[in-house]
DNA sequence: GTCGACCCTGCACCGTGGTGCAGGGTCAAG
DNA sequence: CTTGACCCTGCACCACGGTGCAGGGTCGAC
């Protein structure tokens, strides 16, 4: 598999799948004689676990850092606790996270009700918000 | 108020609060003869609802927006229904934004309670998000 | 044998959200 | 009248996550 066709099965672009490899994200791919780059089905996986994982909210390092433990853990068995911890507090971010989001939505939604568009009443969201 | 009092009473660096002037985030303040800002109660508010608003996942374009808006409502009256309107459609994209990550925290609680730390396995954390 | 589609490297650039520094001015305290 | 804390402007730089382009090499098809 080339390039733009990695780039294509996991729906990114050419400069992106290189742009990984720069940083280390994906594995330096095996070369041809003529010095294209050769991957294989796990690049594919990798890359979309890459995207998976920033859509639901993980940078790139916290990416890199899962699947460098992983691998340890999954070699050594000695790290699983880490992963287990480092996945642990995700949840407890992303709790934080929805309940400050629900705390918003009510607000706005409180303001709607409210009628608080009173031309001469402070902005309730900003009040929330800034409050 | 000067500038590192406003930056201190809104827990933010002075070089943060010339950022946000100079982005239009918050309004051009006053000077007093020797050339330095001076700053109101309702400045520390504005710098708040900024940081407060990004904590809760929104970019400094929309905060802008949102506080344009709700400043044209409380001075014109006639753009309430603008706002209104905004704010529902903040509210329809706030709760998809709460569904996302409560799928995404509910994945990841559910992959650590099926074990997935099994050292000859490979991470379903990883296949989870791959897959 | 040349056309287009692809590949390579390296480097510059983008938006977002700031941070830091140089080179200067202001001001109150000692 | 100096010291130190603050203020000003303007410009450069940072991390993040890429994107784009120049200047070249390599293919298969026609």
């Amino acid at each position: 598999m080339r390039t733009s066709e990695l780039a294509r099965a996991a729906g990114v672009a050419v400069s992106t799948v290189r742009f990984y490899e720069r940083q280390g994200l994906l594995p330096t791919p095996a070369r041809q004689g003529n010095g294209y780059r050769v991957y294989g089905s796990e690049d594919v996986r990798t890359v979309r676990f890459l995207r998976r994982g920033q859509d639901l909210g993980f940078t790139l390092a916290e990416l890199s850092a899962f699947t460098r433990l992983s691998g340890a853990a999954r070699t050594s068995g000695v790290l699983a606790a880490d992963v287990a911890e480092h996945a642990h507090r995700k949840v407890a971010q992303i709790d934080e996270r929805i309940a400050d989001l629900v705390r918003t939505r009510d607000a706005i939604a409180q303001l709607l009700a409210a009628q608080c568009l009173d031309t001469s009443a402070p902005c309730p969201i900003v009040e929330a918000l800034a409050g």
